[in-house]
DNA sequence: CGGATCATAGTGCATATGCACGCATCGCCC
DNA sequence: GGGCGATGCGTGCATATGCACTATGATCCG
């Protein structure tokens, strides 16, 4: 069969929806992030979520997931892994027996550190791709149409 | 402990990493979608995949991932929940015993139709968030960067 | 004090995502 | 026609995502 005859009715994937258009590209930008952690054994996520604990004696989950505006129960499973390598702690509040401290552990703030740099190249490589005017067009878009949809599960709150 | 009080330290959990970002607008998004496809209990993933099937008589598996701009592997999980209700169906192709072709069944083509309307409804209400204009400036912009990057596991082709 | 209510977090379930790997088949070439 | 590399697919593993529900602890109020 011929490999590059295009498919007959369906071409584009998304058509006019927004939100596969985003997706699509999330999985694309995703992936140069990804590849460029692995050296460390990290995700962008996991990556996104150690920045978040920097100089922080520890957060509350709720909390964390406000910051982080996910759900908190997948914040929930997202420290899993982390937590079994150690890089992250997990500690009961003493002011309140039902809050439980995220923190950052020194070996975390060390994987940090090495994970920097390479989260560097990824965005670096993003820059690159795609011009720095038109990155910052896009985060500007992106920073300015959060705000307008309800977040997950009832975080928001933090207005900045 | 006051709810509202900011966290010393992490503030934004983007902070300046595109991929954070799109992964954020992307949450929320999704959620909208979701939302208003829930009475058809199907997804935006599954309206999407559904959407491409549209008018094909079967399509192989990895020529739909190249269509959906996704693995192959997430797509063959995708179609899993799809088959087991019968909106999908998946047979050898006659021509080529190592290929498998999807199709739309008439009850997945029936679900289609009915879950378009509640599809359009999300469409619109993005529409009307974050203006015409302004969501037409975004999918210039996820349509223009998505060939910049490298596709999803080995696909691409289509230039289209 | 004691019960109603609220707040905080975790779990079960289901889907979404992609890499590494293995299996079967196809085509080609000798 | 018997290899042999290439191709098409599925699975195992691990993470990402969010809803519904549960359990537990805090708070308020009579």
């Amino acid at each position: 069969m011929s490999p590059t005859a295009p498919i007959p009715a369906a071409r584009s994937a998304v058509g006019g929806c927004t939100c596969s258009k985003l997706r699509r590209l999330t999985r694309r930008v995703t992936a140069v992030y990804d590849r460029a952690l692995s050296p460390v054994g990290m995700r962008v996520t996991q990556y996104s979520l150690l920045s978040n604990l920097r100089g922080v004696e520890g957060v509350p989950v709720s909390r964390l997931a406000q910051s982080l505006d996910m759900d908190r129960t997948t914040l929930t499973r997202n420290l899993k892994p982390l937590l079994q390598v150690g890089w992250v702690a997990l500690e009961p509040s003493p002011d309140d027996a039902r809050v439980r401290l995220v923190l950052l552990t020194p070996t975390g703030a060390e994987q940090w550190r090495a994970a920097r740099s390479y989260w560097q190249s990824a965005q670096q490589e993003v820059t690159a791709t795609i011009g720095a005017s038109a990155l910052a067009g896009l985060h500007t878009m992106l920073d300015e149409y959060v705000p307008l949809f309800r977040p997950v599960t009832g975080n928001e709150g933090e207005p900045e």
